[in-house]
RNA sequence: GGGAGCAUAGCUCAGCUGGGAGAGCACUUGCCUUACAAGCAAGGGGUCACAGGUUCGAGCCCUGUUGUUCCCACCA
């Protein structure tokens, strides 16, 4: 039975092999049943081409965590996993791989072979961030991995676009939309980060047509853009200017003449009061271009170059024409003056590139109906944000989401269905592939080339995965979900998204709970970023520390939805703690002789105390765990491991397991491995890996630690008065230890001790204890105090006295001052607490367990000052 | 402009529905006490940002102030 267990943990030995071992045995599995309720998450599909990050492995942990409990509690848990295909992200990495490899470009390739070359990419490197999960210890139901562009996925985007198109609610339009010219596509709202930049506000001079000499004066940061103004527009109410609204002015360098509008959304506050009005690249101007029939010229090409309605700039970039357009109106004696401004610059947030906004003709899912009911779910709790301030985050966004532009210009992702007739231009919108126009049945239609947001698909992942648009088994039995995991960061992108299309698809929500987590920060704060190459590979902290250590450390000591930073140390920290279990088994594993870890039908006093403990453990770490309160539910399990099983249970045994008596040996050793099986199953979620590894050399039932039952604290442990008396033990042991330490007394030189109590019972039965603990050659327990105590040192306890024969360390003049201190304290506490205990509102409205425990610790501390005052006395 | 978070020991952070201020690391002292030196024992260190308020009682609830971080928003 015994193995030899090395003296120290080595996680890189332990972790594949249990890994191998629980994904061979099908422990993964999500099975359906029909006497266990189901508990179901799915996985926030990482990017094909990512890599696992640190943020990764935190999402992955607390989903792991979460369902590695909820299967041992006995659910039918399903953890299905996934990758994205991340439409923009992966084309641009296999574009510049082609770029650097081959010298070629997507459009020398053209589209299918590009595609042939994204599926081979896909196919060699998607793997590869699940090798990386799996090295963390995610217990997810392999078998049911799914990817965004598989058929069944693919199927599901395909109804839904087809339903919300004939629900009207998809539609195409030609609006302002985000452009990245370096990505060359349309961006939604939510993938525009804004970003606060230096700039400029330059007020130019407009001549006013038929007034010489007279000018409008305009203030702009984006000069180049009058290539393409079509008007300017003025406040109604603004009096400097009523006498010219109607008026034309000349546009300076296209030598256009533009008119002058009156309309409210100019701030007359602002600059000169006077806006340039550019509808096709900016998107108020279009609006108030909407209002006031303005033309909208677009003068600028996908790639940000200036095209042939930008006059003398074409083929320039929107820089370059700035710069050319600054110097042209300044020799013109047109730039009034330049101002430093300050102002926020929208970016694209795969690449960086300063967004250009320009009307084009996209796809876009009308919101409204949508949003409606999805802020419905939110407000009436079927879907609940934890912790819930971010149910507030989520709610702001959809109360003022716009129009979803869907449409992506590039080529990996879903096509959208959508086919064009060659002769009559009508639209074919159909769940299966036309081979001919709806409306006049001609064979020559071509395909819309462009393809869906990705997150259009990643939004129907809590049902695509289990087999939507199909009526499958898994989608009745796992659907609605049960908790999504992610980080705030994507509540806009995917957690709302997900939740109006659950609404409008399936009639659900698509889970009840979304846990919320923080960003993992580096060392000082700063995100985790490639270029600033602060990443810490989670990886290599797996590998140096175990990933064990490394989930415990994503985990203990923050609370969901904070940010964290990342301490090495901390891994090292949590190593220590790995290793410090590891070797209290392998104490409690050396010491056994038992074949099995029932408990013994005698008690001893330290037993009932660990069970009591145990016990106590147990429903705090179940219900902080129900409440997501996993940081809280591992530093208990931590701090029961550590102070109460190893500092002083363990030790409290060594005198039975070192003892002559069988049976009392024998006891110790079932309570040892006992208390620490039920432990390691509380830890088990959260260090796996150590766990099981461990569990599977003591004695047990069943196959393996993960598939065990959750503990659950007998009621018979709760015994009160054990665990009073064992810690009044431990107080004199404590106080002994101090007062040793203090007066430098060396370890090894023992000393008799002597203690004067009412309760002698309960120290008679922890004579070993106090021996073996406390440093003592022997142990006298006795009920009248010394008669002479001379030559002692005093120790006090609520319960106990303590004689130590150190006197020739101590004058009698020091014993005396320090006694009289310690009075002095006691005394300070006590008053205190008499404030309290004589306040009637405290006694007549706090509750009665706490009027009860402030009693008790004011008795305790009369007993101290009676003692000391005793002590006192008797010093003379 | 709107919203949110954070401010607790030298550092990084916990502290759940209000009831005797905690952890890890760092620091001091003494120990290889045969499970563990990745350890053991003992210890030092905190007007819980500030000012009011509610309450018998506030780190926790309310109001305001300051500092700081983030998110959202179409002011050129």
């Amino acid at each position: 039975m015994k193995k030899e267990l090395p003296k120290v943990y080595e996680p890189q030995e332990v972790e594949g092999r249990i890994y191998r071992m629980w994904e061979q045995a099908g422990c993964f599995a999500g099975r359906r049943s029909p006497v266990q309720k189901p508990f179901t998450i799915v996985m926030p599909p990482p990017n094909v081409t990512g890599q696992l990050h640190m943020g990764h492995a935190m999402d992955c942990t607390l989903q792991d965590i979460l369902i590695r409990f909820k299967r041992m509690q006995g659910y039918a848990a399903l953890w299905v996993p996934g990758t994205d295909h991340a439409g923009i992200a992966t084309q641009i990495k296999v574009e510049e791989e082609l770029r650097v490899n081959e010298g070629v470009s997507r459009h020398d390739l053209g589209r299918e072979k590009f595609l042939e070359r994204v599926w081979e990419w896909k196919n060699k490197f998607g793997d590869r961030i699940v090798q990386q999960q799996k090295k963390l210890g995610a217990s997810c139901d392999w078998n049911r991995a799914r990817f965004t562009m598989d058929e069944g996925c693919s199927k599901a985007v395909r109804e839904v676009f087809v339903s919300l198109y004939e629900k009207g609610l998809i539609y195409k339009g030609s609006r302002i939309v985000n452009w990245c010219p370096h990505c060359v596509t349309a961006l939604s709202d939510a993938e525009v980060e804004y970003k606060d930049k230096p700039g400029h506000l330059w007020h130019i001079k407009y001549p006013i047509v038929g007034q010489p000499g007279r000018y409008v004066i305009v203030a702009t940061t984006r000069p180049e853009t009058m290539l393409g103004d079509t008007g300017v527009a003025v406040h109604p109410d603004d009096k400097r200017y009523q006498d010219i609204v109607g008026k034309r002015c000349l546009l300076p360098l296209m030598e256009r003449e533009i008119p002058i509008v009156a309309d409210d959304y100019v701030d007359m506050e602002f600059g000169t009061g006077c806006v340039k009005m550019t509808p096709a690249h900016d998107p108020n101007d279009f609006e108030v271009g909407l209002r006031h029939n303005l033309e909208s010229i677009r003068v600028l090409d996908d790639h940000g170059v200036v095209n042939e309605l930008g006059g003398k700039y074409q083929g320039m970039d929107r820089y370059e024409a700035r710069r050319a357009v600054v110097a042209d109106l300044e020799a013109l004696g047109l730039l009034d003056r330049v101002e430093d401004h300050q102002h926020n610059v929208g970016t694209c947030y795969r690449c960086g590139t300063d967004v250009e906004p320009i009307i084009s003709a996209q796809w876009f899912v009308k919101m409204a109906p949508l949003a409606e009911e999805a802020l419905g779910v939110v407000r009436d709790g079927s879907v609940r944000f934890v912790p819930d301030r971010f149910a507030k985050t989520y709610t702001n966004w959809m109360e003022n989401v716009h129009d979803w532009c869907i449409s992506r210009q590039l080529w990996w992702g879903h096509q959208i269905p959508v086919w064009y007739c060659d002769d009559c231009g009508h639209m074919t919108v159909t769940r299966e592939d036309p081979t001919q126009c709806a409306h006049c049945h001609s064979p020559r239609i071509t395909r819309d080339p462009d393809v869906l947001d990705t997150w259009f698909s990643s939004a129907l992942w809590p049902f695509s995965t289990l087999g939507w648009p199909e009526d499958t088994e898994d989608l009745r039995n796992f659907y609605p979900t049960d908790v999504l995991v992610t980080g705030y960061d994507i509540i806009f992108f995917w957690v709302a998204r997900m939740i109006f299309s659950g609404c409008a698809h399936t009639g659900k929500p698509p889970f009840h709970t979304v846990l919320i987590h923080g960003l993992v920060r580096d060392d000082k704060g700063r995100k985790m970023s490639k270029s600033l190459g602060n990443g810490i590979d989670p990886l290599e902290m797996a590998e140096r520390y175990g990933a064990d250590a490394l989930r415990f450390n994503l985990i203990t000591g923050n609370s969901p939805g904070n940010d964290m930073r990342f301490y090495v140390e901390k891994c090292e920290a949590m190593r220590n703690f790995a290793n410090k279990i590891w070797n209290a088994s392998r104490f409690v594993q050396m010491n056994l002789t038992v074949e099995d870890a029932h408990l013994p039908d005698h008690l001893e006093l330290e037993d009932r105390w660990i069970l009591c403990r145990l016990g106590e453990v147990i429903g705090e770490v179940t219900e902080n765990m129900e409440s997501f309160e996993l940081g809280v539910a591992s530093a208990k399990v931590y701090d029961f491991l550590w102070s109460d099983f190893c500092d002083w249970y363990i030790e409290l045994t060594k005198a039975r397991l070192q003892g002559e008596q069988a049976q009392a040996k024998e006891d110790a050793q079932r309570v040892l491995v006992f208390v620490l099986t039920q432990t390691l199953k509380l830890l088990h979620p959260f260090m796996p890996f150590l766990t099981e590894e461990i569990w599977q050399a003591l004695p047990h039932e069943g196959d393996f630690l993960m598939l065990q039952p959750w503990p659950q604290a007998d009621p018979t442990w709760a015994d009160r008065a054990a665990k009073q008396a064992m810690e009044a033990v431990m107080d004199v042991i404590r106080a002994v230890r101090a007062r040793r330490a203090e007066m430098r007394v060396p370890p090894s030189r023992k000393a008799a001790l002597t203690i004067v109590t009412g309760q002698q019972e309960v120290f008679t039965a922890g004579q070993a204890h106090l021996q073996r603990l406390a440093g003592a050659s022997s142990v006298e327990v006795r009920g009248e105090d010394l008669a002479d105590a001379a030559g002692m040192v005093c120790q006090v306890t609520p319960v106990a006295k303590v004689y130590l024969p150190l006197a020739q360390l101590v004058d009698v003049a020091q014993e005396r001052a320090r006694l009289q201190k310690e009075l002095e304290r006691t005394r300070g506490e006590r008053r205190g607490l008499e404030g309290k205990l004589s306040n009637p509102g405290f006694l007549s409205k706090a509750p009665q367990a706490v009027v009860e425990g402030e009693r008790e610790r004011a008795a305790k501390l009369d007993a101290v000052i009676a003692k000391l005052e005793e002590q006192l006395a008797a010093m003379g």
